[in-house]
RNA sequence: GCCCCCAUCGUCUAGUGGCCUAGGACACCACCCUUUCAAGGUGGCGGCACGGGUUCGAAUCCCGUUGGGGGUGCCA
């Protein structure tokens, strides 16, 4: 237990006493035989796309399972009825699988519905009433409001505390917040001190007898018996109220952990209507499933030896075992597309061959040969910032072909780049005479063609090819030439030689 | 308004009182390499929010200010 402790918490330990928080902090609160087999949850609720903020609490809380032989436990806070919609259920599913937190594996449990746990959640809060820890009140939420407005406060006053009413119609069960203070030991932050007398007395049931969430969460959490409550700072508000509820119902509460929240450029949260958040969309965008998790899981922790190793970039095996709570910084972190893409660029770079023939294939239209992509994809490889990029980067090599095709779409820019220079027409001219004598079509020959066609010209391969660059592809740039020519043959790629050598002298 | 959290390059961070003239990554710039673009290599730009303490010594500890964020629902 003691070598168990270490790992979860590690150097807060050591930094918890040289602070001079209670060195208790961190492990008091959690009962030893749940420490020895500690079990976290992920506990999204069905109202949208699956958000990367999503996904990266979901990543630490299996990070930590795993390594812990604990236990992730997925439950689906579904009470919200207005706004759960099935179809996102599946949806939390398949986004968890694409980051690798999978059903079949043996760390994971659910999902659980928290719809099916109603009357567990009714049970407790008529315990709680029944303790005089909860109290009906009548007021309804206008009726809060215009109070509050009457007496300058803000929120609700507890009117209804001893008034003795019973259950009945439109009445809400309301916590009883006592006296005091709450004391949230959270992992990531140490010790947060909340004055009760800030807390009002929260709803626990609405008037129609549901439950709420901090109920539900709380009463959901005791019956799964999670011992590790990981998620997102926004939360922690809610904290010394589920807490109290905790409290209250007779238990000690579970470790704490709250991370910061991601935000967009302008340093808010990220939210679905404004940003782009959907983990599925990224993964439709080309991001890969290991850029995106080694991206997220650094963003606000960085593994131990990154430096040294001058890279971000790891395995998900060092994360399991390196992932620290303890470590992970207390500021909103940006959620900057650029450096994911950066990561991605790097992750297609050193993806296996076939793997990546694979999934680069995946991109093409039904129209495009295979053959002719596999012969050309090594060459982009390491040119891609996202799997959506190979179309673009290979498009030339699936135009119509032959006389009767369309001209070719050249891209207006680069022609003028590649055209200014005096010499360029009379180079083509020669370039289209050396390759039609040229026995055999394969890059090497058709590269030595070239150099000595741009040695009399006195110009660098640099310059020299940028004209037939232009009249094959449509473009300065693109994949390494003379391989592009191997691949779309002599009598397409001369074709298009000829036809921009008319155009040139139109 | 009230409660809570936070504060190191543009961004993500390393840093737990002397190893800091503050390190790395992404981005950006330059050069090298080069078959364009990439990749790779080398170098550069750029930061401890501010003010007070404590200390021989502070990015690191304390207080305050400012700034940012989260919460403040019969949402989750």
């Amino acid at each position: 237990m003691q070598s168990l402790q270490r790992q979860i918490f590690g150097q807060r330990w050591r930094k918890v006493v040289q602070h001079g928080r209670s060195a208790t902090a961190a492990t008091d609160s959690v009962e030893d035989e749940m420490t020895s087999h500690p079990r976290f949850r992920f506990a999204p609720s069905p109202t949208g796309f699956f958000h990367v903020g999503g996904a990266r609490t979901a990543l630490m809380n299996w990070a930590l399972a795993r390594r812990l032989e604990g236990t992730f436990v997925l439950r689906i806070e579904d009470t919200d009825e207005a706004r759960n919609q099935p179809e996102w259920i599946q949806g939390i599913i398949d986004a968890l699988a694409w980051i690798g937190i999978d059903e079949s594996d043996p760390h994971f449990e659910g999902p659980h519905f928290q719809s099916a746990n109603a009357e567990a959640h009714v049970a407790a809060a008529h315990r709680l009433f029944e303790s005089g820890a909860a109290y009906y009140c009548d007021l309804t939420g206008q009726e809060v409001q215009d109070r509050a407005k009457e007496l300058g406060i803000t929120g609700y006053d507890g009117y209804s505390r001893d008034r003795g009413l019973e259950a009945g119609p439109g009445r809400v069960l309301r916590f009883r917040v006592p006296e005091g203070r709450t004391i949230v030991q959270d992992l990531v932050r140490g010790d947060v001190d909340f004055d009760n007398g800030t807390i009002e007395d929260f709803v626990l049931l609405r008037g129609n007898g549901a439950p709420m969430f901090l109920l539900a969460n709380v009463v959901d959490d005791l019956e799964m018996a999670i011992s590790h409550v990981v998620r997102a700072e926004e939360h922690l508000p809610n904290t010394p109220k589920q807490q109290m509820l905790w409290d209250a119902l007779g238990h000690a509460p579970p470790v704490w952990a709250h991370v910061p929240v991601l935000v967009n450029e302008q340093r808010k949260k990220l939210s679905k209507r404004r940003d782009k958040v959907a983990l599925e969309q990224y993964r439709d965008d080309g991001i890969l499933a290991d850029a995106m998790v080694n991206y997220l899981m650094t963003l606000g922790w960085t593994p131990p030896g990154a430096e040294e190793a001058g890279s971000e970039i790891v395995t998900w095996g060092q994360i399991e075992a390196d992932f620290a709570l303890e470590d992970v910084n207390l500021s909103p972190a940006f959620f900057d597309v650029k450096k994911l893409t950066a990561f991605n660029k790097q992750y297609i770079k050193n993806m296996d061959p076939a793997e990546y023939l694979a999934a680069a294939s995946a991109q093409l239209p039904p129209g495009w040969d295979r053959e002719s992509f596999a012969a050309i994809a090594p060459h982009i490889q390491e040119r891609l910032e996202r799997l959506t990029d190979v179309p673009g980067a290979v498009d030339f090599l699936f135009w119509p072909q032959g006389d009767d095709s369309d001209p070719i779409d050249y891209d207006e820019a680069s022609w003028t780049k590649a055209t200014d220079p005096e010499w360029s027409g009379p180079l083509l001219s020669d370039v289209i005479d050396a390759y039609d004598a040229l026995a055999s079509w394969d890059h090497e020959s058709l590269k030595a063609a070239i150099e000595e066609v741009m040695v009399r010209f006195e110009v660098k391969l640099g310059k020299a090819q940028t004209l037939p660059r232009v009249a094959v592809t449509g473009r300065t740039v693109g994949p390494p030439l003379f391989e592009s020519f191997e691949v779309l043959g002599r009598d397409e790629t001369l074709r298009r030689l000829r036809a921009a050598l008319g155009r040139l002298g139109s």
